[in-house]
RNA sequence: GGGCCAUUAGCUCAGCUGGUAGAGCAGCUGACUCUUAAUCAGAAGGUCACAGGUUCGAUCCCUGUAUGGCCCA
């Protein structure tokens, strides 16, 4: 009987050809007591900047580093690119400049292998400006072929499965992800010099909340406790709200335990933000300014490009009501039909199917999402939730039955949500109660009961203002990316073998 | 969870009511000392996702499974 090891070493040499011809180099070049897999190499120039600099550079000598991705070899000498983060740069060798030794590696060479090269900065008669190869190591051995290098790769399971891969031949890709860096980063400065304190609160919460979601399971073995992964942090947040800490935020990775689309992936990033004595109007306005900001400063425009379309970010951003919204878009006034018979009635005059016990506020949720959400292509702030689906967000003075809450909208997608923070603990429990008998009913998303949240806030929370971004969302339109999965360097995927 | 679609060489893709598969790139051999999708000559490379079924015969038709994509809840 085989071993595994035995098994898997037969399946390989059966497999793959490609592969073989490339262990069979590799030993070459050990014989010739090269080491495949190098060492430390100390590089000078970055590739790009060669063609930046070419005045400064030409015909002085450049250490760089990087990975074959092209070779065209004719006789006695031959060209080849090679690829940094930067971006590629065209190494010339000639036999009688390498040496004979050398120049046999090079004809070796296969598109994948990572070199440490010194030469001088010349252009070819063609006019590319190149290195004129005079010296190089070996710094590590590819073994697996790249895909081609004029369609590059396009199968997106390998593109997702494997982004090592998508990362070499796509350059696209790396330049997003260089993109989503930036974003976050300029996040960063502007919340921090906006006063506001970067914290971290826990990913594992002995009870989710903060957000209406179905959460993951863990288990502690020590402790012998389930614990959730977190499905938003925003009540750890206004904690530390309660503890003075003023203003706070946080960027990090919530959890939600549902399906998976362009729009969704089972893990995603967040900020979420909280401002002691503000509300949402302060938030709406730290919303805009955040991102127009950030827009700005990373793609240096307001106007950004998505699906062929244009976003135009210019303050300040449409603002509109709920029930506004919905009569711009149906004809239907929901602010004058008080009863939740008379919401289910216009509801099924809209041929929208609802619930027999919905009530009011949550109708006229559906009727948002079903006629009008996909009309907001502009940014939006669409403000005054029913208190029914906000049972974090404090009452309008006027209207109690609606919250100080909104979301934004753009692209059809929503981007943030935020509201007047609910700072009555006697009201906040009688909230999570409700949400607790929603649960009993079988609303797998309805909030549990936190009553040290609850104790936290009859120490007394100020008014405190608080938003939440998708940042992923937010990434997907500043890189006018159409899936999620395009904005997340390993988006989860069903195990495969 | 439901519907539709896809899966063929390392990669990108062809493949006609059903007659056991082709191209380009990459790789291999050779020629060529400024090429750039280098060029030229030659030889190779396949469990047509997987498992069944129909058929004399299946990459193709049918069923199921797996993975992925898009749309919907």
């Amino acid at each position: 009987m085989m071993s595994d090891q035995e098994k898997n070493t037969r399946a390989g040499e059966e497999l793959h050809e490609l592969k073989k011809v490339r262990l069979d180099k590799l030993e070459e070049l050990r014989s010739m007591g090269i080491d495949p897999y190098g060492r430390r190499f100390e590089r000078d120039t970055m590739a790009a900047q060669i063609s930046a600099d070419f005045e400064q550079l030409e015909g002085k000598t450049v250490a760089i580093a990087g990975r074959i991705m092209s070779k065209r070899r004719h006789g006695k000498a031959g060209f080849a690119h090679l690829q940094d983060l930067s971006g590629e740069i065209q190494l010339y060798f000639r036999r009688d400049d390498v040496g004979a030794d050398k120049y046999e590696i090079y004809k070796k060479l296969d598109i994948g292998d990572i070199l440490g090269v010194r030469g001088f900065v010349f252009r070819t008669k063609k006019g590319e400006i190149s290195v004129h190869v005079q010296d190089f190591e070996f710094l590590s051995k590819s073994l697996n072929p790249l895909p081609e290098k004029w369609h590059g790769l396009k199968d997106v399971e390998i593109r997702y499965r494997q982004r090592y891969v998508d990362l070499i031949v796509n350059p696209e890709v790396r330049e997003v992800f260089i993109k989503r860096s930036q974003i976050i980063k300029e996040i960063r400065s502007y919340m921090d010099s906006h006063g506001f304190l970067e914290v971290e609160t826990p990913m594992m919460h002995p009870i989710p909340g903060g957000a209406a979601a179905r959460p993951f399971v863990t288990h502690h073995n020590a402790l012998d406790m389930d614990l959730y992964l977190r499905i938003a942090p925003e009540l750890y947040l206004k904690r530390l709200i309660v503890g003075g800490m003023e203003q706070v935020y946080e960027i990090n990775r919530n959890f939600r335990n549902e399906g998976i689309s362009t729009r969704h992936n089972p893990e995603f990033t967040m900020l979420e933000l909280y401002q002691a004595y503000a509300d949402m109007n302060d938030m709406m306005e730290l919303c805009e300014d955040l991102i127009a900001t950030v827009q700005k400063k990373v793609n240096g425009s307001l106007i950004a490009d998505f699906d062929g379309q244009q976003i135009d970010f210019s303050l300040p951003w449409r603002r509109i009501t709920m029930l506004d919204a919905i009569k711009e878009y149906t004809g239907v006034d929901f602010a004058i039909l008080r009863s939740d018979e008379q919401a289910r009635e216009a509801a099924s005059q809209l041929k929208l199917t609802v619930d027999e016990n919905s009530t009011w506020g949550e109708i006229i949720n559906e009727v948002f999402e079903t006629f009008v959400e996909d009309k907001l292509i502009q940014p939006t702030f669409v403000y005054g939730h029913p208190v029914e689906i906000s049972p974090l967000a404090k009452r309008n003075q006027d209207n109690p039955e609606l919250t100080d809450r909104f979301e934004l909208f753009i692209m059809q997608r929503e981007i943030a949500n935020a509201f007047s923070e609910l700072n009555d603990p006697i009201e906040q429990k009688e909230r999570f109660t409700q949400q607790v008998e929603k649960r009993a009913q079988g609303d797998t998303e309805a909030h549990m009961m936190d009553e040290d949240y609850i104790n936290a806030l009859e120490y007394g929370m100020p008014p405190t203002g608080g938003i939440g971004i998708g940042i992923d969302r937010l990434v997907m339109l500043l890189t006018d990316s159409p899936s999620i999965r395009d904005v997340i360097l390993f988006p989860t995927l069903r195990i495969k073998d």
